[in-house]
DNA sequence: TTATAAATTTGAAATCGTTACAAAATTACA
DNA sequence: TGTAATTTTGTAACGATTTCAAATTTATAA
């Protein structure tokens, strides 16, 4: 079966075409593509898509745990189809984002939140500037 | 001289009314406010004061370094006076964000970014419920 | 002090991302 | 095949943020 539908059913989701469609698009392509990205890119082949149905669907796959939602930009909301642990870095100047491994002391860190907090996600965030961007900055 | 004041003209900033009232605010308040939360509090006792001018503020305190902006909640930014390095946590249920030290562990740990990559920033974030939510949850 | 320039603040309008909502289309099921 | 449930769609509304030019305040020089 598909990976993507396989990955959808595994988090309760029903693969309708467009769902597919999204899910598919954030698994392959490692860009952390906005709502926007993501509606413009697919309507070239889907020319019936909503972007209500992208927000829709969006949601619905946050709600499962299907995705993640990177917070790490201040003016948009990026998302990532793997939801493998790891870091993000953004590049205040081109506004990249660039995938992180966690390093290696951190990952077995517990947190320390209050007692009784039930904490669902770890989110580790880096900004600065990229090589390139670094390189043009001077 | 006023710590407010200080803290201003160390990061070169011109001690305004305005930029002194919102950066004593965020001071003197641990509740991470939004931009709205800063303005409809500081107009109470300064009736002039528009909402651009606190966008304005806010830019310029973050471009010089003399706040932290939170991304964590994808609904809001909100803004933390205490620059000193801690972890956050937002309970999706109550919105609430509630400060957390930053595990022992992982404090030393060197971000593992790509070479020619400056970090200027670093973000520990954490989501779930807090222990009033989770209470209630069930 | 007074005149002039520079910096800051203000409010209105525009913009942009997101949500609400009801109708249309599709899918599931009896 | 008919009916109910689900999903998708497009429009309108909403809310946060930005733009922008005028008004105000502050700094500087005569």
């Amino acid at each position: 079966m598909d990976f993507v539908v396989e990955h959808l059913k595994k988090h309760g989701i029903k693969p309708s075409v467009q769902r597919v469609a999204i899910m598919r698009y954030l698994m392959e392509h490692c860009t952390h593509p906005t709502v926007d990205a993501i509606y413009c890119d697919l309507q070239a082949q889907m020319p019936t898509l909503s972007r209500t149905t992208v927000y829709n669907t969006l949601s619905l796959l946050e709600d499962r745990d299907a995705l993640s939602v990177l917070t790490i930009d201040s003016r948009n909301i990026h998302y990532d189809g793997d939801t493998r642990p790891h870091a993000h870095f953004l590049c205040r100047r081109c506004r990249c984002i660039f995938d992180v491994p966690i390093p290696p002391g951190s990952t077995d860190a517990e947190p320390a939140t209050p007692q009784g907090f039930k904490v669902e996600h770890t989110h580790l965030y880096y900004d600065g500037l990229c090589d390139r961007c670094r390189a043009k900055e001077n």
